[in-house]
DNA sequence: ATGGGATATATCCTATAGGATATTGTCGAC
DNA sequence: GTCGACAATATCCTATAGGATATATCCCAT
């Protein structure tokens, strides 16, 4: 009775504009650089342009689409290497700090439901075909494993932080090898156990270590998908 | 003339209401907690209401105003002493880095007009008179400066990382004491020189000094004006 | 063949109207 | 005197139409 004053928390037409593009960005089903019509979106989702143009104001605000006054939206472009460095320099400032608190946290929080949280989380999804919605699967199982381990700092501004970088690396997700599936789940494992046992340092050393890893086999994809892409330019030109 | 590519950039009415909102809020001209009617908004501002709405959404990501779905929008309440501390705690973390990074930067950055503008921001506009304009430029003095450290790191997501925690401390200065704005304007000060000479870890440990000072200076403020307006209540009732 | 200019189209931006919902105030009963 | 229910109001949410602007196409001149 007293929880209604929270409200029914409904989602709106706006927040169900703001899910369904957020997910096609985040899957690709909306390629980076693609233009972004309103009136079309209006028309595809069967959303109304105003709803629409909510969820794009607000997806601007957090860069995962740009605008330009006169001209409309496009999803945001690829990262450049400078930056996607800038972006794990950030990750490697973030997130061990995050582990760290993590696993000195007061331990009322370290209720049985956490470490079986962690577990469930480091683990990524089964993937005995390497089919495309699997790869997904992953892709979204570690952002949230990362997002947790942010909320288990006890810091919102930090895990609120953390989340929005996590949004900017969307796009890179997609070029993950299959083999370094099983190599992240290792990683997240081991920070997930650092954690539960509450070694703070072992656990910022070990969120430090995967993000290395992390980067180093996001690198490797990056650097080969702007091979095929093209080094940085605007392919507009008919030869 | 190659420049004309980039575009006009001519801000249109939801820019236009984005800023009047984020001014009038940052200057607490529309209280915290007070509730934002849309159209009401509309027709003060003598705007649609689409603009609105949108400008509405984009404050939401940014965390300056909070919405429920079918209720309405108002402006983010007053931070409760954790989320103080929390911010303080992100701002020790990014702004000494930020600093650092700042001063051993390449040096075609550090032509002179980088030197200048830091002198300048540095300092705090004239204040003959305390009154409360003069009060406002400070603060909004103090926010540039501290914006243009985070993007002399080089590092546009710390830049930008800074700038939005320095969007969440709006409510928070217009508490200042008159009298800090000198002690603030040496800190500033000391910053600059130990930047502008190139010493990281000394412009590191000033900004962390800074910080520290200015916790306490808004602590004080804080917990004042806390003790007016009611320990963390609404005051709705009417005797 | 290439560059410049004008027209045509598509899109965005703005404004207004109607339907649905939460909130507020009032009344009556216990 | 207090609690609960009901009705009236204000507000939000959604949809559609018209005006303004940028972009693209086409044509003509050089």
């Amino acid at each position: 009775m007293g929880e209604a004053l929270v409200g029914p928390e409904r989602p709106i037409l706006a927040d169900k504009a703001y899910t369904e593009l957020k997910s096609r960005i985040l899957r690709s089903a909306l390629a980076p650089g693609e233009k972004l019509s309103i009136d079309g979106l209006a028309k595809r989702l069967e959303i109304s342009q105003t709803p629409i143009r909510e969820a794009l104001a607000r997806l601007e605000a957090e860069g995962l689409v740009r605008r330009r006054p006169l001209s409309g939206y496009k999803v945001t472009p690829l990262l450049t290497e400078d930056e996607f460095e800038d972006l794990f320099g950030m990750r490697q400032l973030l997130e061990p700090l995050a582990a760290k608190r993590a696993a000195d946290l007061d331990e009322n929080l370290h209720d049985g439901n956490v470490a079986n949280n962690l577990r469930m989380l480091a683990r990524t999804p089964d993937f005995d075909s390497d089919a495309a919605l699997s790869r997904l699967d992953f892709t979204e199982a570690d952002k949230r494993f990362h997002n947790y381990v942010g909320q288990l700092s006890g810091s919102p501004m930090l895990a609120k932080a953390i989340d929005r970088l996590d949004a900017h690396l969307h796009l890179h997700r997609s070029y993950i090898e299959p083999k370094s599936i099983a190599e992240t789940e290792r990683e997240h494992l081991a920070i997930a156990a650092a954690i539960i046992e509450r070694q703070p340092l072992t656990a910022a050393e070990a969120m430090s270590l995967h993000l290395e890893n992390s980067r180093s086999r996001h690198a490797t994809a990056f650097l080969r998908s702007e091979a095929v892409v093209g080094p940085r330019k605007e392919v507009n030109r008919t030869p």
